[in-house]
Order: C-alpha cells, then sequence, then structure tokens
DNA sequence: CGATAATACTGGTAACAACCACATGATGTC
DNA sequence: GACATCATGTGGTTGTTACCAGTATTATCG
C-alpha cells in the first residue's frame, strides 16, 4: 500500500500522494477531525521527503479536504455536499456537477462589432474588429434553466460560423488545439434582476420574475481576456455557490 | 533597498519578501506582463534562499499579483479595479473596499431556539439550546443596502443582550478575544427573490422589486460551524463579485 | 538559406538538514 | 492541590543542493 511510486511517474511524487491521500479521506477511512498521520510519520509511511509531504498536504489544504493546526496537528476537514466550488466551470460542467443533463439551443451565432461596454470589459483597442457573438438558450434535463449571450475573442483572421463550431465540438476546444488558449482565470459578477418580456417568454416564465444575472469575463492563461459572457439564470431554478476563505 | 532582514523580525521572511514585491507592483515600477526578475536573481538581490523566493511568488500567485510560465518567467498580472475578492468579509469591511461607510440599525437581538433548517446548516445537534439572534437594517453611506438577519452560535453558556454586544464591539472580535473562535472559511448561496412587503418597506424600494438574497455558514478555525447569515441586498445598489480559477 | 542541434536561460520537483513556534501532557515545586 | 517548568510531539520557516522540464536563442550542419 505505501506503494506511492509510479515507475515510470508522468505525475510528480507529490501530486500521487496527495491523490492516496484524497481517496483514503474520500473513502471515509480518514475521519472529518481525526488528525491525519504526522509530516515526520508521512515520510516514513510513504518513503518520500517531508518537502514532499508538506507540498501535497498544501495542495490538499487549497482544495478544502485538510486543515492544519499549528503544533496539534493536521485534520481531515468535515466533506462538504458540494465542494471546491469557486472553479471556473463551463455551463455544461456546472450542471452535470449538479447532476442534471445540461442541453443548449443557439439562438442567434455571427460575427460582429460589440457593443462598447463589452469591447471596454475585454480590454481591446478602440478599433478592434468582429468578435463571435452568440445567444443562446441553456437548458437542463430539458427545461430552460437561463439565457445566455457571449462575445469571443478569436485569433486573428479566424472566423467561426455554426458549421465550424459544431465541426469543432465547442470554442474552447478549438482554441485550446488550435492556439493552445487555456481559460485560466474569470472575473464574475451577480446581480437579481426581473426578466423583460423577451426573457420571460424564451425561459417560460411570468414577466417580473426575479433573475440572477452572472456577467463573466474569461482570461486565458497569459492573462489576456477571451471571452464576455452574460447569463441571465431561471431563480427558481438556479442557485450560485460560492465557498469563502480568509 | 534589498534590506529584506527585519532584525527582530516577527513577520516570517518569505512574507515580508511577498510585501516588498506586492508593492513594487503597485507603484507601479513593475508593469502588467512585464517579468520580475527570475527566482535566482532574486535570490542574490534579497540575500535569501530560493526556498523562501518561492514561498512568496506562490503567495502573490495565489492573491493574484503574479502568473508563472514554465520555462519562460514570472510576470505581473494586469491590475484589476476589485481584486482578491471570494474573500471572507464582513459586511463592514466589504462596503469600506468599496469605499462607502457602513452604517446599521438593529432591529431585533434576542436569544432564541433556531428554526430547523438553521439548525441543521450549522450541524447542532437536535436537542441545542439557544442561540444569539439579529437581525439588522444594513447601510451605506446612510442608505439601506440590504437586511441581515443571523444566528450566532456562542460558547458553552454565554448568552449576549444588546448592551454586552455594544461594550464588545463586535461578535467577531468577542469570540476571537475571549474564546480564540476565528472564522476563517464561509460557504455561500446566491439567488434572485422579489422583496416582500415587509423587506420593500425596511430597505425603501417597491414590493416586487428584485433583490440579491445570500445565505451564509460560516466556519471558524476548527472548521465548526459559528454562524448563519442571511441577507437581502437591494439589487439596484449592490453587486457580487468573485474572482473564479482553475 | 533553412532546418536542426546545442546551449543557456526559465520555473518545477525533490531530498536533506536545521531550527523556530505552538500545544500538550508529564513532572516537579511550592 | 495549584501552579510553574520541562520534555516531546506537532506544524512553520529557511537554507543548500541537485536535477528535471519547458522556452528561447544561438550555433551548426546540410
Amino acid at each position: 500500500m505505501p506503494a506511492i511510486v509510479d515507475p515510470n511517474d508522468y505525475t510528480p511524487k507529490y501530486y500521487q500522494l496527495a491523490t492516496i491521500l484524497r481517496e483514503r479521506i474520500s473513502s471515509g477511512e480518514l475521519l472529518p477531525h481525526q488528525p491525519i498521520p504526522s509530516e515526520r510519520q508521512l515520510e516514513d509511511i510513504y518513503s518520500v521527503s517531508r518537502t514532499t509531504i508538506r507540498q501535497a498536504i498544501d495542495l490538499l489544504v487549497r482544495q478544502g479536504f485538510l486543515y492544519r493546526e499549528h503544533g496539534r496537528g493536521t485534520f481531515v476537514s468535515p466533506q462538504k455536499l458540494q465542494k471546491g466550488i469557486s472553479e471556473l466551470t463551463s455551463f455544461s460542467e456546472d450542471m452535470r456537477a449538479r447532476g442534471v443533463e445540461p442541453g443548449q439551443k443557439i439562438l442567434e451565432l455571427k460575427m460582429t462589432v460589440p457593443p462598447e461596454e463589452v469591447r471596454q470589459r475585454l480590454e481591446l483597442p478602440a478599433d478592434h474588429g468582429e468578435l463571435l457573438y452568440i445567444e443562446r438558450l441553456r437548458l437542463g434535463d430539458g427545461v430552460p434553466m437561463g439565457l445566455m449571450t457571449s462575445y469571443h475573442v478569436l485569433p486573428e483572421g479566424l472566423t467561426l460560423d455554426r458549421e465550424g463550431l459544431e465541426a469543432a465540438g465547442s470554442i474552447y476546444t478549438l482554441l485550446q488545439e488550435k492556439f493552445h488558449l487555456i481559460p485560466t482565470e474569470a472575473d464574475e459578477t451577480l446581480e437579481a434582476v426581473l426578466a423583460t418580456p423577451r426573457e420571460a417568454a424564451l425561459l417560460q416564465i411570468a414577466a417580473g420574475s426575479p433573475l440572477l444575472l452572472s456577467v463573466r469575463v474569461t482570461y486565458s492563461q497569459y492573462r489576456r481576456a477571451m471571452e464576455y459572457v452574460k447569463i441571465v439564470y431561471r431563480a427558481d431554478r438556479y442557485q450560485y455557490f460560492a465557498k469563502l476563505t480568509r
């Protein structure tokens, strides 16, 4: 069992160790508020240095699985129903994590010059050209969950139509495989609004119903803005969750 | 200037170094997307080991001031107008960070047995006794921003009335100084709702106006739930901000 | 000239050693 | 018995060394 060494280890040791510990936690072997073996003990158990041990524990602490107490030990965090949120996820990933099957209905897809506010949020020069604009109804288990409007910054010269997008699967896959652009960070604001008649009709609710409005700007690994996404969620079907830390 | 050594250093070196680098960034000396000196160079500049350098940079990366690129260097993140959110803050801190002067008007304060839902969210046994209940109107620059309802878990035997609370300043200060209980983590959900007539009256808006509903459970450093807070914010005055990462 | 290989940087991982700061229980003293 | 002291175990900080893994530039070869 202490076999941590993956001979042709592609993944670093601290990561392997973190995985092992995470499994010992979620399997119920290590219980909430119970101490895990001390760092010195783990050195012997898994035959790795304390450096590596601490790196693995650091990771699990950041992920919310463990917490440390100076002078006392390292303990298992109580399991939360929903954990590790405040993570950057797509609508589809978000829905699947909630046990709901995601779906969509594309209402419009075109290249267009963005409104001034969007251009500024994307930190683009005033003379920047057209962006990919998509408007779609987002579904969860077949029912409307929200209305999504997005503007995507495409690499120089590239344009996309509905066929091109469907061929590529998703915009993210395309940008990642062809241009090595990976979404890594995002700023999101949330507020409450009332449904306009059009929104109400599309979302199959009464006009004047409450909606949760999310506006997000996503950044690539180079910290360049790559998309502006606005979603209004049906308040009766969607709730936002965040984990806050000091 | 390379004087990083604080002779009677109370704070660790990596923390001092992080502070220095953070200031070099916010002062504009180090510009967005520009590389900072390499880790080997920083070793010479500040006469500390690479271990310490990396620990300082790790901190700044987590705080969003820097980003790394393997094989290329470490770079300054573009400054965001509002940064470092998704942090656990009190209403007062939140308001001050937005440049608004916080205020409050206590509507009710008593010891009471909590509703079942609150008791469960706080992970308290079924026979748990009374909690401190507070209902207050939260103000920003004197105008109503939201209505806050909270239940606080007090240490065995302790009760609080309005006088005791005012004497202590804030519940947090009291719990921290007397019982070493520090809020360190919280789970928060957000959704959109419509104002009830009572809420509308208190917040001085029309009934049926949209409100942003936040429900938060705060945990101590021992990962024990210590309070349940529900706030409804005026949608026209309040916007929630979050920074998401992969 | 163009493609390839070598090289010299960057950050990433890992081991080992030493000491500090905090918590706790055992021990001793008054 | 109450209290201070100490020993020991815990995580926290720091330094040193070595090598791995990407990136970019330079030198070299065909």
